[in-house]
DNA sequence: TCGCTACTATTGAGTACGCAAGCAATAGTA
DNA sequence: TACTATTGCTTGCGTACTCAATAGTAGCGA
């Protein structure tokens, strides 16, 4: 019988509540963040990495690569960020290819808002299923799933 | 100092560890899918419920659920594996409204092939990463992210 | 049987991406 | 100095979704 095949194998279920997990935690927070502040989880993330950011200020790419998108996903939600006056651009001295996003005051003023709620959304979700140990074993096992992703063959041949 | 409020806190840690874990996953497995049989990860879902499913169909509400789409997104998917032939649709004789997705042979023919390569991919990626024990540890704390998802408030009050 | 509500499925409109192509600026090389 | 990458960013186009509105059944109670 060949639904052999079909049999689900234990990495099979993993990749499969893997994805479950993240449909519930995303829906659910970014629903949240959506409401009350009217932010997605990707804006969000680029206000928080700015804020953190020297100078509140990073190349475009750099913050592409940190958020998990495209150059053409960062171009794009940077323009509805800028739209709103949370983000603004400025350039570079050096380099006259590079535009930085900044962050404005409203931005952080925003993002310190959005964060009083959405950590909170966060740890209610997370916290709520799961011990404090249970939880840094969870990020321990999930971060290495995306170590090495291109590593493949980097190394010189014999 | 307010950026007390942006220190990741460790459920934070462990909802970005999630992001970015799914997004390794999902990304190198669904390149890997699409370039080898042309289909998304959730065409091959779709197509993997139906191969299990009693006679090869389901109703497209429950195929939905399912696979983590809504009802209209179930609609255009199936669109497109109709489209192709791996799909097609069935009246229900016993109420109307509902139209059921039927797996062709075609269709279980396509499953078998892609669930050669697939299956394998997810395998090569988490059992590169994580040892049988881990894989368990992670699918369990995984699972317990997403239950009780809906259950606020169904008991009835007092 | 009528009328109401609940359910299944589709469609229209809008959003959030990615990829590929393009432009401008820089770096590397002859 | 000229030429050829390479890099940073944007834009056009296509795709995969969602939500809200709609239509066709179904099943119920009066």
């Amino acid at each position: 019988m060949s639904s052999q095949v079909l049999i689900e194998q234990t990495s099979g279920a993993a990749f499969a509540a893997l994805l479950r997990a993240h449909a519930a935690a995303t829906r659910r927070l970014s629903a949240q963040l959506s409401a009350d502040h009217g932010l997605t989880l990707s804006d969000y993330e680029v206000l928080l990495r700015l804020g953190r950011a020297p100078d509140r200020r990073m190349r475009r790419v750099d913050l592409a690569e940190q958020v998990l998108l495209s150059a053409s996903g960062i171009t794009r939600l940077l323009d509805g960020l800028e739209r709103t006056g949370l983000v603004e651009r400025a350039a570079c001295s050096a380099d006259r290819r590079v535009v930085y996003a900044v962050l404005t005051n409203a931005g952080l003023e925003k993002l310190r808002d959005a964060s009083r709620s959405h950590l909170g959304q966060i740890d209610t979700l997370f916290r709520a299923r799961l011990s404090d140990e249970e939880l840094a074993d969870l990020t321990g096992l999930l971060a290495r799933l995306d170590e090495g992703g291109d590593e493949i063959a980097c190394d010189p041949p014999e």
